[in-house]
DNA sequence: GTCTATAACAGGATAGAC
DNA sequence: GTCTATCCTGTTATAGAC
């Protein structure tokens, strides 16, 4: 964080405050610090607290959409287990990486199933999400638009529960569950397939 | 809530003011209007408000356990797309008929996963539901305990997955989503059936 | 724009009476 | 066991100088 413009500061400090103590525990004090400014600034860029943290969700957002863009198939090449395995891997990383990424978005979760205002971000930013994974699996796997829609979200349930359990306890077989992932969608795709054949 | 026991009206108390204000905001003064007690009293039998959580969390994982107890699939009855979406049933309608049960389990994710102390909590919640699931697994599919482990971790991934998705946006196509499960979950297992065969 | 200082309040935990 | 009263700390947001 070099000397950027300060308001971009705070919502990096804010970020990174955020996903170490939660919501409540985040002080605007600690915020400040952390950013390098005066306390006293933070309510000059942001009316409250609520707004600041949801310009840090907005980023996440965003954020999280474009870590997808990668996960593009070489035309031609079959969807098997390998190259399944494969487009996983990605999301599969993130929650090794950049733990606290994955800690933000829990606290927005959570947040979210209990505040009104916050509910409103959360159903924005899973929609932004599943929308954006489903684009990803309509040009991969070529299904539907409405069936790629519900697959993202059932895609992205695992991702996040996986993680999840990652993240909460180092020695939990991630790599195994996601071993399981991949073959599952494998069987499910090649079901698909013989099904559209008939 | 009769007058049983103050120590369980407290803890009742805590549970629901918890899952609806979350952990910082969820005061000991509101769990003791709401019990029915003096805020004092709260600290007589729980030395910090952490040590109350903790009991808390203790309980629900409890009640989900039992909750999977039902699933028993009668003998000789092969799985099936029909099957096992009557399986899912069970796990499937908490998050719509228990918000708030619902909601305090992502209470436990945020905080577990930023706090050394509660991610203990967490982690041992999270090993006694997916070795709960497991067994349940096992006696329906007949698969190998590691196996059965690894499916219950997914398993549970999706599960409250979907049901944040449903809690934080009712116009979610949860039941789509489910369809889809159990259709990947049937293909998976004819799969799985294809290979002991060989 | 940025800072310092402070107002106004709410939280958890404790002390001590009953 | 249970209550009331209080202490101490930390919080957000604002006022006002520079």
């Amino acid at each position: 964080m070099t000397d950027a413009d300060k308001r971009d500061r705070i919502i990096a400090a804010a970020y990174d405050v955020l996903s170490e103590k939660g919501y409540d525990k985040a002080s605007t004090k600690e915020i400040a610090n952390t950013a390098g400014v005066a306390q006293g600034l933070i309510n000059y860029y942001f009316p409250s607290k609520d707004l600041l943290f949801a310009e840090v969700f907005r980023r996440e957002t965003e954020k999280y959409c474009k870590s997808f863009d990668g996960l593009i198939v070489v035309d031609g090449k079959p969807l098997n287990i390998e190259s399944i395995s494969g487009l996983l891997e990605i999301p599969k990383s993130k929650a090794l990486e950049e733990p606290e990424w994955f800690r933000l978005r829990y606290e927005l979760f959570a947040i979210g199933l209990r505040n009104d205002a916050a509910r409103e971000t959360l159903k924005e930013m899973l929609d932004t999400k599943r929308k954006h994974i489903s684009s990803s699996l309509q040009s991969i796997t070529g299904l539907p638009p409405e069936q790629s829609d519900t697959f993202a979200s059932v895609l992205y349930a695992i991702i996040e529960g996986l993680g999840l359990q990652k993240v909460a306890d180092p020695t939990f077989r991630y790599d195994d569950a996601y071993g399981m992932l991949a073959e599952m969608l494998g069987a499910y795709y090649e079901q698909l397939i013989k099904k559209r054949e008939l």
